[in-house]
DNA sequence: GATGAATGAGTATTCATTCAT
DNA sequence: CATGAATGAATACTCATTCAT
């Protein structure tokens, strides 16, 4: 899976064949169809994978409201993971693309969907549009600081397409660059 | 040229046969081949069009510095860029995907390159380095008009950055959408 | 189609590779899916034909009631064609080997099914069905030409049961013998 | 070798897998090749099998004529041994429907052969042929109760013919009728 | 005896591309 | 200009068979 990943990553899932997974991997073509299926079923499986592990890592993030310093550690820790799950969020972007799997994964988001809460309850998990509410929930709550003309619809919607922009420079950064901490203060510090 | 970018954009590059493309333009396969010698072919010759239209849409973007104004009216030619060409930006998005690709558009991006600027002589067309050179010479400008702790380089960064994510909302979104006029506002007050 | 049904015939649907019909048809295995979307669709294809020109053939038989005369000739032309269709029978003989080939078949056979009546509307054309009938209604009607002890129904299975070993003993004939006419005489003598 | 005849019989051997039927019989598909060596050798072990029952139950028939108590009783021991041996009998005609095949088992019925007399001396056991050359004496020997215009020779086509069609009608028949009874009665009454 | 991981030759199918007409 | 028959290399997938444990 792991070679998998990072050739679906690279090369773009239809360009990948299955002898070339297996051949880096150091196994046959007939083994990959002991553990898989068939192709699709592979990136399932890592789709799945990864899904799981972000999702452990976001669960205590579930709650209700956040404060300004759970904010902040909210966003760095979003960071992280671009960052240590980068060839799965290319994957993932890559696949995007496709109208079809758009649609799908547009669906599959804010509900309860086995695909993307693999082996949990309903209501057990966090989904990702709860991540979203909370920022939302966050810059509703954040006029009550900051009276006056402060629109959170707005800055609701600048702050995700600061966020996905970011991302996006992260995900596709070839190089480790310690330089992002300026930035990722500057989101801070702009939206805190 | 149109159906196949439709598809190209839609289903994408790889999934998208000649055989389907052909018949969808109401032509046969054997046709397809005398005006495109290849499927690449077919497919950088949809990249040449739309970029030269792109290019002399933001030609008098060229030269030098810009005023408040004219960076408004560019952040708006952007987005207009952005709505118009869709489908294009679509492809484009898809095919950075690659690495492969992601590096050969790179390297095309800052050089005179026969890719991005088809038929033009070195030196004619303006660059997509251009167009960001510009806006970091705008916001290094900004700092004469707004002494203090203002940096630049981190606003050009954040700028960029939400261009990007906004870039990605316009680009698939489904729907004809009206309400983007107040996220242009937005970006223009927060960064002009 | 006819080198298809030859090996088909002979070694058996699923021993004959694709390559192996395009090789002694002359033909790259490529343009087979020209012809036909799969191997399945070939192997119906082959059948529709066969079924048809048997159709055809049959057709006059249609209609009610026979006499001895008609009864003579129809068993004729029931050994003539499993003479000349030999190996469409033998593929034949072998789909139905298979359970669930066995069953679809039973169920299209009596009624009037896309599959065995191609481009026929409803009602225009013969069932085999209607043949069994046919036989049927001739033993029944026997019984007026032969009172006493005579058992129409147990007339009829015997006399399918000896068309059906003499229909075997045909197919798989290697050589074209053409002593098979004693054994019809002999039918037509006993049963007629 | 029970679990693999059933499937064998009822979906053809080619299309029957070892996986399936190691995964049926409740065991690993490794240990099938500690039974058998090969998917053959297992087909082959169950034809010999039941060729072995079938022949030891037809042993008594053996030696020279038959009175006509005999006939029947002999028919009637073959067409239970056709209902009890229903999935062997579907299994064999399958096989037979493949030239290669018949052409082996057509050369291996009237010799002496490892396959069809395993475990046999030469001389031992009773042949297929002796079955036939029983019934040819006895319609040649009926042919002194039956002076006339009696002919051996079409009587036992006749009857092989019909016997052949029963056989099939009572292998491939999905249920446990009992009206064969009627059936049987009448091939005895007409050919007796 | 028993397992199941591992292999590789084989098979149907796809599709960009060519070319005679 | 236009067609579509024809090709063949590539690809996902299957399955009998082997073998270390």
């Amino acid at each position: 899976m792991d070679v998998a990943l990072k050739h679906f990553a690279g090369e773009g899932y239809f360009r990948t064949t299955i002898s070339h997974i297996a051949g880096h991997a150091g196994i046959s073509k007939g083994l990959m169809y002991n553990y898989f299926e068939s192709k699709e079923e592979l990136l399932k499986a890592i789709i799945h994978r990864s899904v799981n592990e972000i999702y452990h890592l976001l669960e205590p993030e579930k709650g209700g409201t956040i404060s300004a310093e759970e904010f902040e550690s909210l966003i760095r820790k979003i960071f992280r993971l671009l960052r240590d799950k980068k060839e799965f969020w290319r994957l993932l972007m890559q696949l995007l693309m496709q109208q079809e799997v758009r649609k799908f994964f547009l669906q599959a988001f804010s509900a309860n969907d086995t695909l993307l809460h693999p082996g949990h309850e309903p209501g057990d998990s966090i989904y990702p549009s709860q991540i979203l509410q909370m920022f939302t929930r966050y810059f509703t709550e954040k006029r009550t600081r900051m009276p006056g003309t402060y629109d959170p619809d707005s800055d609701m919607e600048m702050f995700t397409a600061t966020m996905k922009g970011l991302a996006m420079k992260f995900i596709y950064a070839d190089d480790e660059e310690e330089t992002d901490e300026k930035l990722i203060c500057r989101v801070v510090e702009i939206y805190k």
